[in-house]
DNA sequence: TCCTAAGCGGAGGAATATACTCCGTTTACG
DNA sequence: CGTAAACGGAGTATATTCCTCCGCTTAGGA
């Protein structure tokens, strides 16, 4: 593959990605064209149909969320550490337009990525859990959806870089409601 | 004003907050009526353009937020209260349809609406910051993103019920991220 | 450097979605 | 019970979106 190829179709894919968080579901192909900055045939060669773009998307966003994440849980100092970096990487990772297209796929490896997905998820909070530093009643779900929550822009004009401040600020005070007995080091400066 | 007409108005208006909350700016017009129920027609004789429309929801769902909060600052025990309450009011009235949109509005009697919502939530961070029971850094306008954030939906495919449901959980738990020093019965059951 | 196959852009026509009008039918209410 | 107000939705105009096709450009090997 060509070089040039292969860095438009990332930028196709990381178009996609901010343009299914906009609106929520399907974007309009002619928009992920533009938004990346190619031409509408390019993206035709990539990705023939829509199908193969979303589960391209879906691909590329849970991979590079599973690649850190399962990092993070090794290095990490604590089950509250892994817990707020994961989350601030997911959102970065554009996680939550997985979920808001998953059920426009029907791929045969998601299964085996969404287990380990799970896995993943469960880990983390299983750890936190462990250290006794997250409230009892809050489950892996509760993180999930608040990442879907923060990946989403707040206000159409609002410039990119704000937007992913504001996403990041919320996150960390979430963060500081779901656990408990917080130590100085890990509230939010 | 014919009681099916008023009746239809309300629909009308409500459909039009849950669509805008869904795509995140302008709806489609049509989509507005079938969600209400009524036909094409009855929501053209109501509002015949799109900035009436827009206006007329900006009116419905600052209103009721402002009636909302106004009484609770009144009736609150403590500002950590009066804060919790308000988010959630605020989520139910659908206010953040309100940002959604705002940039399309020139309404005379916005500006006046707009400075009792800031003299509203001001008082209310005030307040709670009065009491020693909210973090330091945060402002007023952490509260207001959180609201748009809230009001969001997550997901096409989720029931509304479940979204409401996440919204005030997610609310609740981000609430108690903004508080310090959290009492018991503050805290999220 | 030069060649060429891989890749690119975007005009343009078909298909689809959205905006809006109009008028025959229905209904609230005096 | 009469009637003016309100309703619904078929139908047409307009705007979006989809997708193909082909002449031009460029990466990368010889």
């Amino acid at each position: 593959m060509r070089a040039d190829a292969s860095r438009n179709r990332e930028r196709l894919l990381d178009a996609a990605v901010d343009l299914i968080l906009e609106v929520g579901g399907e974007p309009a192909r002619d928009a992920v064209a533009k938004r990346a900055g190619v031409g509408i045939g390019t993206l035709y060669r990539h990705f023939p149909d829509q199908q193969t773009l979303l589960r391209a998307v879906a691909l590329h966003v849970i991979d590079r969320t599973l690649a850190d994440g399962e990092a993070l849980l090794d290095t990490a100092e604590s089950g509250a550490d892994a817990l707020r970096q994961y989350m601030h990487r997911a959102v970065d990772d554009g996680l939550g337009a997985l979920h808001l297209i998953h059920r426009l796929l029907d791929d045969a490896n998601w299964p085996e990525r969404r287990a380990r997905a799970d896995a993943l998820l469960n880990g983390i909070v299983d750890r936190a859990k462990g250290d006794g530093r997250m409230r009892p009643d809050a489950t892996s779900l509760d993180v999930g959806f608040a990442i879907i929550r923060a990946c989403r822009p707040l206000a159409v004009g609002l410039p990119a870089e704000e937007e992913r401040r504001l996403a990041h600020r919320h996150l960390d005070i979430f963060v500081d409601g779901l656990l408990v007995d917080r130590p100085a080091h890990d509230r939010t400066p």
